[in-house]
DNA sequence: AGTATGTTTTTAATAATTAAAGTCAGATCA
DNA sequence: TGATCTGACTTTAATTATTAAAAACATACT
């Protein structure tokens, strides 16, 4: 079979619904009624009738489609579950470049990828031709493709760039008018961190997920797909590398929560000079904490 | 045939030109010799070599691979040339969005591109995929693409990130040493504009190439994989749009060159500040010109 | 006249096929 | 005897072929 028929199967099953709903001996609507109630072209709905027919279900006779007997369970069609989408896949791709380090340079196994994660090597094939625009895998001279990221000039660049991105985002938030619902969300963020400074002995791994909802919210100021779309990429790598290394985590989230700190002040003052210093301050921290986190992995 | 067997065909045809080179009855070197000097496996060596045999060219018996004649120009085999490789795509789909002002929200017919282009259908979309992390093209719900971007909105938010991009170049280039390479490169465009400000009323359409050149000199000081994706695109759909809308176009370029001219002074100065401006100025009339350009050429 | 059905064409997803690369054991020669 | 070579086999990815689904068109019915 060249295409998978999940989408007959579905509409099949919901036709088989709509009979099961019906009177004795009562008619089905027209083809093109059907179709567009159940969202599927008028080929799919005719395949279906034309099974109901050959089970005797209906008598199907041009625009006659009469029921002869009530469908039950036993004829609806199995439909196996396929594989997970795009968001998923791209997390889940990231994840496994990730947490196994795989080396930059890498051969990439479509075959064997696509296997691993459950999806038909096309969609791994698409996906990653998405990544070459990241810089992140590159086309081999003869077929396959090759990882590129996660070397310390990838690291570096992602970093400049990641502060680029949000440096505008912060010139653009502190401009914001005092009405805006970014005030209440900065004043909200500002106690989560004071709250968890309190607890930080005990609770200091929360901060990685603190320190997320953090960047979403002030990179989320700047409406531009673009940007949106390299976020994505750079916090689950930021992410994961926080996550890692583990040496000094408590001091280093105590830092980084002063400097969130110091950073949510000078935005709340509407000191833009102030908001600028601020965010370099800890954007550079970032940077160096990436780099030594990249560095210290490699060698575990 | 599944594949093509150009990478066969061009072995093929230099073992005939290494046959061709040799004495009487002399003999090839071993089958890892000849994959390693021509570049390709052992597999098409000896696919390559099977030929021969069967061409009576030589006599090929385990690692004997004796010279029976010497080959000529008709042994050789054809070569179909094969279709554009992935930059000149990238350049003629975005022409051919461009140029036909496609318009947005249009479904992509991979089959039919793909022909247009000479290009086979999983090529272009790979193509394809690659444009979605911009935002201009994404996966329609049941198969197929969509055009997305040159809508106003996308203008708006390119011209934005756009200016993101150029304000961190200019930021970093005014902070290079007196030694840089940059300085004397600024002068000569100055010099440029200078020139082309004098031949105007006959030339002015000449500011479209010089116009590239500034804004790639700018950005290019920042060394970064991801910016330097992102110039390449933003700089073609600039180019395009402005070589459209000939309203105005000679006082347009006038004003650009003055704009261009202060900016380029206000770099060679080292001032920050007033550097700054000035890039801010100038992106913000480009912005204007982009999107009455498009106004424009929608009513054409 | 408008809607329903029958038929044909086109498109895109996936399976199947094939060229090429990679791998490994055994043969051969220095 | 050790390095190199060959033969056979395995795996991979590019491309073709096939098929499900959509779309377009023509015809029939109410």
């Amino acid at each position: 079979m060249a295409r998978t028929d999940v989408r007959f199967r579905e509409a099949y099953n919901t036709l088989i619904e709509i009979c099961a709903g019906l009177g004795e001996s009562a008619s089905l609507p027209s083809e093109n009624a059907l179709a567009r109630s159940m969202g599927v072209s008028r080929t799919v709905v005719r395949a279906g009738l034309q099974r109901l027919s050959d089970e005797e279900i209906i008598r199907w006779e041009g625009r006659q489609k009469v029921l002869l007997r009530r469908p039950g369970a036993a004829d609806r069609l199995e439909i196996r579950i396929d594989g997970p989408d795009a968001d998923t896949l791209e997390t889940r791709f990231l994840e496994w470049v990730l947490r196994f380090d795989v080396p930059a340079g890498t051969t990439l196994n479509v075959a064997q990828l696509s296997r691993e994660f459950g999806v038909a090597p096309h969609v791994l094939q698409e996906f990653l031709a998405g990544f070459t625009r990241f810089g992140l895998v590159e086309r081999r001279q003869r077929g396959g493709w090759r990882l590129l990221g996660f070397t310390a000039d990838f690291a570096v660049e992602l970093s400049e760039f990641r502060t680029v991105l949000e440096l505008n985002a912060v010139r653009q938030l502190v401009a914001l008018p005092p009405g805006h619902e970014i005030w209440p969300r900065l004043e909200g963020l500002r106690a989560r961190h004071l709250d968890l400074a309190s607890r930080l002995d005990r609770d200091f791994h929360e901060f990685s997920r603190l320190d997320e909802a953090f960047h979403t919210t002030v990179t989320g100021v700047v409406r531009n797909r673009f940007v949106a779309e390299f976020q994505k990429v750079i916090s689950l790598i930021f992410h994961y590398h926080y996550t890692w290394d583990k040496t000094e985590e408590k001091r280093r989230n105590a830092a980084a929560i002063a400097e969130h700190l110091d950073w949510i002040e000078a935005m709340l003052a509407r000191d833009a000079a102030a908001s600028d210093a601020a965010a370099l301050r800890h954007l550079r921290t970032s940077k160096t904490t990436l780099l030594s986190s990249m560095r210290s992995h490699r060698q575990a």
